[in-house]
DNA sequence: CGAATTTGACCGGCGC
DNA sequence: GCGCCGGTCAAATTCG
């Protein structure tokens, strides 16, 4: 397949999912990065690099993550359909693979998911913290502050204070594996149906103490190989994948995707505080698997199976 | 037997 | 005010 063809596949997965990610959510900033090129269990996409690798708390302007990865821009959000919003700060990156051979399945080992080697797709989608941040998640960040969980519901904040929402980031990832291993140990807590989707929503909540982190997987309702995650909120800990010992002797699979995830949770951080200075969505894209190699050249060494 | 998942009930927000 | 919907709780159930 040509890097057009992948590139307009990448294109209509952005537009049918992102869209209707977006169009949930009208009022948030949003920042779309694909997740990427990644594996099955069994397989390492993600090169074997750590947290010191990346610096990431250096990474202040907009285009830092897409400059750490080697990531060009592509096109704004708005090329991609109607879930494109201008003035929030948005930030789209797809990490195709040309190869066809990934899954989305992030490896932690332990889960024996059976992956096929289908084509894989994965894209990202962050919602920075912004500025309309209060509503959705005020219940849940009322809870979490309060500690309390034994409560049915929670009490509204009186103080009327408006709390930081937690950035939220979309995986749209092409997979027949529902709950992604990502490194991170998560515990279900509901499952919703999806107006107009035969799929449900799963709700899952990281198990580690105080961790804040949750995230929601759904299948789209067009393209039932399609899983969309949405993270929310910062692990409060690193990977437990990672801190038995170094990450540098760990599987790739295992720090790449919590590396990830932080150098876009952080990405999405600098957005919230750079917005203003943000056009309005970029959309970048990896559409190859060699050129993850060259940004990532222990990936060669690790390889895949 | 403890941990994880399932599932129906419940609540708050929002649109009409 | 009412109904819909998303998100969460928690008891029951299943799993390892």
């Amino acid at each position: 397949m040509s890097g057009y063809h992948e590139r307009e596949h990448f294109r209509s997965l952005f537009h049918d999912e992102l869209a209707a990610l977006f169009s949930q959510r009208p009022t948030d900033g949003a920042a779309c990065i694909s997740g990427g090129p990644s594996r099955s269990d069994t397989g390492a996409i993600f090169p074997a690099v750590t947290f010191a690798d990346v610096p990431l708390g250096s990474m202040m302007d907009n285009d830092a993550l897409p400059r750490v990865c080697g990531l060009s821009c592509l096109a704004p959000l708005d090329a991609l359909g109607p879930g494109g919003r201008t003035g929030s700060p948005e930030l789209m990156v797809a990490v195709g693979n040309g190869s066809g051979s990934l899954t989305p399945a992030f490896g932690c080992g332990g889960r024996a998911t059976t992956v096929t080697p289908n084509s894989s797709t994965s894209s990202l989608s962050a919602e920075a913290a912004g500025e309309e941040d209060a509503d959705r998640c005020k219940k849940e960040e009322q809870q979490e502050e309060e500690g309390d969980t034994s409560k049915k519901v929670k009490k509204p904040n009186k103080q009327g204070e408006r709390r930081q929402r937690e950035p939220r980031f979309a995986f749209v990832t092409e997979s027949e594996v529902d709950h992604l291993e990502d490194g991170y140990r998560w515990r279900k807590y509901g499952q919703k149906a999806v107006k107009n989707s035969p799929y449900p929503r799963s709700y899952y909540r990281c198990t580690t103490q105080k961790c804040p982190v949750k995230k929601r997987v759904e299948r789209s309702y067009q393209n039932s190989t399609i899983v969309i995650t949405t993270y929310e909120g910062r692990h409060t800990h690193r990977c437990p994948a990672t801190v038995r010992g170094s990450t540098l002797l760990l599987p790739p699979p295992l720090m790449s995707t919590s590396f990830f995830q932080d150098l876009v949770m952080q990405q999405a951080h600098q957005l919230t505080s750079t917005a203003n200075q943000m056009p309005p969505l970029q959309l970048l894209e990896f559409s190859h698997y060699g050129l993850l190699q060259d940004m990532f050249p222990s990936l060669a060494h690790h390889g895949q199976p």
